[in-house]
DNA sequence: TCTCAAAATAGAAATAGCGCTATCTTTTTG
DNA sequence: CAAAAAGATAGCGCTATTTCTATTTTGAGA
């Protein structure tokens, strides 16, 4: 019973697909619009445009797009075509949920 | 009251502090470290050598150094140095805390 | 149809991050 | 003292990200 071959069953696969969506999220402006969403989806807004996201948080309407297909692709948002507009919203509630542990670590007591 | 101007009052400096420590957390490997770290400040062990950590996590000690630095510059991590050895822990409660979240998040019923 | 606005995309340049090998420091041991 | 072991660091080539400008696509309205 020596400690060869006692590593802690962590599945690499589930590792991986976290480190993939944390990643996504670890960018100012992409951690930003996910807390503009975040924060909304609670208070009860829930509908984002592209403009909207660009207004709050701040940079050309180009850069916006592509953070957002980034944040797309993961799973972490989802997109609704309405007319001349697109509009975002947090993916799930589990996204949801940690984004607002986030808010609870980063943006709590310190 | 037209909508110009009323941004929700997001800190730039708590996103920013909050996107460099997720970023430092989104790698496959470092992931890897915290989970182990985090798994044992649980179950007991809470002191871990880099050795220990070579073997749990599965790459060269170089490449567990340069991670551990990053990890340990963040704030993520601290470490002990004892006669020919360092030992790691993670940092504080939150970060332990934080680490649990994303476990539950990412290794739930999925 | 013509034009405008919303959103996405392409291409390019700069920067950052990764992992490797080799080296260096510090401590233990013979 | 010499050799070995534990960690940390430096330098290098490579790949991935980021952000900018310019362009394209799609739908609305005169």
């Amino acid at each position: 019973m020596e400690d060869q071959d006692n590593h802690i069953p962590f599945n690499d696969a589930d590792i991986d697909r976290a480190a993939r969506c944390l990643k996504a999220m670890s960018h100012p402006l992409r951690l930003k619009i996910l807390c503009v969403l975040g924060n909304n989806s609670i208070l009860g807004k829930d509908q984002f445009s592209v403009q909207d996201i660009v207004k709050q948080v701040g940079t050309s309407q180009s850069n916006i797009s592509q953070h957002l297909a980034i944040l797309r692709e993961k799973d972490i948002l989802k997109s609704t075509k309405e007319a001349n507009q697109v509009f975002y919203t947090i993916h799930d509630d589990r996204m949801l949920q940690l984004i607002k542990m986030m808010r609870e670590v980063f943006c709590g007591n310190c």
